[in-house]
RNA sequence: CGGGGCGUGGCUCAGCCUGGCUAGAGCGCCUGGUUCGGGACCAGGAGGUCGGUGGUUCGAAUCCACUCGCCCCGACCA
C-alpha cells in the first residue's frame, strides 16, 4: 500500500496543511509570481459558496455591490496619517505605464478606504444620501514577507464593505451587524466557531477608531483572525472631505465603516476540519456533497451496477464516479482526500439486497441503507455531519481555552502551549486596552486577539499588567 | 528582511562531497489484456539536458559567483 501523501498533523502541522491544500486540489503556489497562488477549481468552488452565503446576507441588509479601480493615486494613501503608516511597507506601486514614467505613481489597492472616500465625497451631500451601503468583491495586493496559501498571500480575494452614516451610533450598529453576519457564516455555514470581540488599540486597522474581529481556533490551537469590521469614525470623512448637511442644516462629516473577509477563510476552514486523510468539507460548503462509487467484477455485473448507479445518483443528486481502469479502492481514497462529505458504494451484493452503503467522511462510518430510504439517509447524514463538525470544533475551542490570573501564568501557559505539538491555547486574562499590555504579551510571541463582546468567559477583574479595572477577560494567543 | 532547507521526466527522490561512457529509480501517464467490496497485475511504450545566468575546465547535474522560486523558523504584518 502506498504511503499516505499527507504528513500527519502531529508530526508537522505546517506541512500537513500544505499537503491537504495540494492533495485536496484547492490551490498551488504560482511559482512564477512571488508570494501568489493559483486557486484551483476545487478551491474556487468553496470561495463561490462563501461568496453566495455572504452576498445574500449583505443584500438582505440593504447593501449593494459596486466596483472601484484597482489603481489608487499614491497621494490618496497619504491623506489619513495612520493609514499611510500602517500600509506603506506593504504597498506595490506602479511607476511606469505606457512606456513612460508616471507623474504620480499609482499604488495597487491594499484596501479601498481612500479611493472610496474620494467618491463618497462626490456622492454624499445631504443626510438624505445616507446611509450609503456598498460592498465590493475584489482582489487586493499587500507585499508580504512570508506567505502561506490562503492564510496570507501577496494577492488575495476578498469582499470589502464600505458604508457612510449620519451618526456614530448608526455606524456602530452597522459594524456590529456585519460582525454578526461574519459570525453566522463562520459558525452556521463553515461550522467554525469564533469569538467576537474588539481589537486592542495596538492591533486595530490603520485609520480606524475601533476594529472588531471574529477569531477562530485552528486544530493546533493557533488563533486565526477570520473577519474584521471597523468603526472608522470620521477619520476618512475628514481626510477626504465627506460632508453632508444634517437635518439641522449643519455641515457634518460622515461616519464611516469598513469590513471584510477574504479567501483566508478557506485556510481557516481547512485547519478547522481536515484530518490526516485529507480535506474535510462541511456539507453546506462542499461543492460536491455526494459521490457514488460503483463496484463490479464481471461485465454482466458492470452493466447492471452502472445502470442502477446512475438512476440512484440522479434521484439524490449524487455524482457517479464511473471512471474505468480505477479500482474502487483508489476511488475511495481519491474522494476522501477531496473532502467529499458522503460517499456511496453500490456493488452486486447491495444490488441484490436492494441497498447501498453510505459512508460519512468525518467519522468514516459505513451504513447499509435500503435504496428507498437512501435520499432521506443521505440528507440526514449531511445534516448530522454539518452539526457534528461544528460541535467538535466548538468542543476543541472550549477544551483549549484556559484562564490566567497573572502575567506570569499567561507566560507559563503560552510557553508549554507549543502549537507544533497541537497544544496552542486561548488564554483568557483580564487585560486593559493599553499598548503596554499588548507589548507585554508580545514578549511571549503571542498577541491580544481581541476583547470579547460577551461575557462568555468571565466578568470584571483587574488588569494583570496595569492593575486597572476591566470589564472582562481578553483572548491572548499565538496567531497566524 | 535575517537564519536554515530545497530546486534533476507529471510526482517523490538517487546521483553532486572525490567533474568524464547514451542522467537513473519508484509512482503516475499511454497501449493491450486480465482485474475491481479500501490505493490491482502482466507486457509493451512515451517522457528529463539536471530552476536561470555567467564563469572555471579538454569536459559541469556535479566546482565557483550571481540570480529566481518554494518550504520551515524568526522579525513584521490583515
Amino acid at each position: 500500500m502506498p504511503e499516505s501523501p499527507i504528513t500527519p498533523r502531529n508530526r508537522d502541522f505546517a506541512q500537513w496543511y500544505q499537503d491537504v491544500v495540494l492533495q485536496g486540489d484547492m490551490a498551488e503556489p504560482a511559482e512564477i509570481v512571488k508570494g501568489c497562488m493559483v486557486i484551483k477549481p476545487n478551491g474556487y468552488a468553496v470561495w463561490e459558496g462563501l461568496q453566495r452565503e455572504l452576498d445574500t446576507r449583505f443584500k438582505a441588509t440593504g447593501h449593494q455591490n459596486a466596483y472601484f479601480p484597482l489603481l489608487i493615486p499614491q497621494s490618496f494613501l497619504r491623506k489619513e496619517a495612520e493609514h499611510v503608516e500602517g500600509f506603506a511597507p506593504e504597498l506595490a506601486v506602479v511607476t511606469v505605464a505606457g512606456g513612460k514614467e508616471l507623474e504620480e505613481p499609482y499604488v495597487i489597492r491594499p484596501t479601498s478606504e481612500t479611493i472610496i472616500g474620494h467618491f463618497f465625497a462626490k456622492w454624499i451631500h445631504s443626510w438624505r444620501d445616507l446611509p450609503m451601503l456598498l460592498n465590493q468583491w475584489a482582489n487586493v495586493v499587500r507585499w508580504e514577507l512570508r506567505t502561506r496559501m490562503f492564510l496570507r498571500t501577496t494577492e488575495f480575494l476578498w469582499q470589502e464593505g464600505h458604508t457612510a452614516h449620519s451618526s456614530h451610533q448608526e455606524a456602530m450598529e452597522e459594524v456590529l451587524r456585519i460582525l454578526d453576519i461574519y459570525r453566522e457564516v463562520a459558525e452556521d455555514v463553515m461550522a467554525m466557531p469564533v469569538v467576537k470581540g474588539v481589537k486592542s488599540h495596538a492591533e486595530k486597522f490603520a485609520g480606524a477608531l475601533k476594529s472588531y474581529s471574529i477569531e477562530a481556533m485552528m486544530q493546533n490551537g493557533l488563533a486565526l483572525q477570520a473577519g474584521t469590521s471597523h468603526d472608522l469614525g470620521q477619520n476618512f470623512g475628514k481626510a477626504f472631505d465627506v460632508q453632508f448637511q444634517n437635518k439641522e442644516g449643519q455641515l457634518e462629516y460622515a461616519w464611516q465603516t469598513s469590513w471584510g473577509v477574504s479567501t483566508r477563510l478557506i485556510g481557516g476552514l481547512i485547519m478547522t476540519h481536515s484530518d490526516d486523510k485529507g480535506l474535510v468539507l462541511p456539507p453546506r460548503l462542499a461543492p460536491v456533497k455526494t459521490v457514488l462509487v460503483p463496484i463490479y467484477r464481471k461485465d454482466e455485473e458492470k452493466g447492471a451496477v452502472l445502470e442502477a448507479s446512475h438512476k440512484i445518483a440522479a434521484d439524490i443528486g449524487a455524482k457517479v464516479d464511473d471512471r474505468d481502469g480505477q479500482s474502487p479502492g483508489a476511488k475511495f481514497f481519491h474522494w476522501e482526500r477531496l473532502g467529499v462529505p458522503v460517499v456511496l458504494e453500490l456493488g452486486p451484493r447491495d444490488l441484490a439486497a436492494g441497498k447501498a452503503v453510505v459512508k460519512r467522511r468525518d467519522t468514516g462510518t459505513k451504513q447499509p441503507v435500503s435504496q428507498e430510504a437512501l435520499a432521506g439517509t443521505v440528507s440526514a447524514t449531511l445534516d448530522a455531519m454539518q452539526k457534528s463538525l461544528f460541535a467538535a470544533a466548538r468542543e476543541r475551542l472550549k477544551a483549549n481555552t484556559v484562564t490566567a490570573n497573572s502575567i506570569e501564568e499567561v507566560e507559563s501557559i503560552l510557553k508549554d502551549a507549543s502549537a507544533e505539538k497541537g497544544g496552542g491555547k486561548f488564554v483568557m486574562a483580564h487585560l486593559a486596552d493599553d499598548p503596554a499590555c499588548d507589548a507585554r504579551v508580545k514578549e511571549f510571541k503571542a498577541s491580544v486577539r481581541n476583547h470579547p463582546l460577551a461575557d462568555e468567559f468571565d466578568g470584571p477583574g483587574k488588569c494583570i499588567v496595569t492593575g486597572v479595572p476591566v470589564e472582562r477577560r481578553a483572548v491572548i494567543a499565538k496567531a497566524y
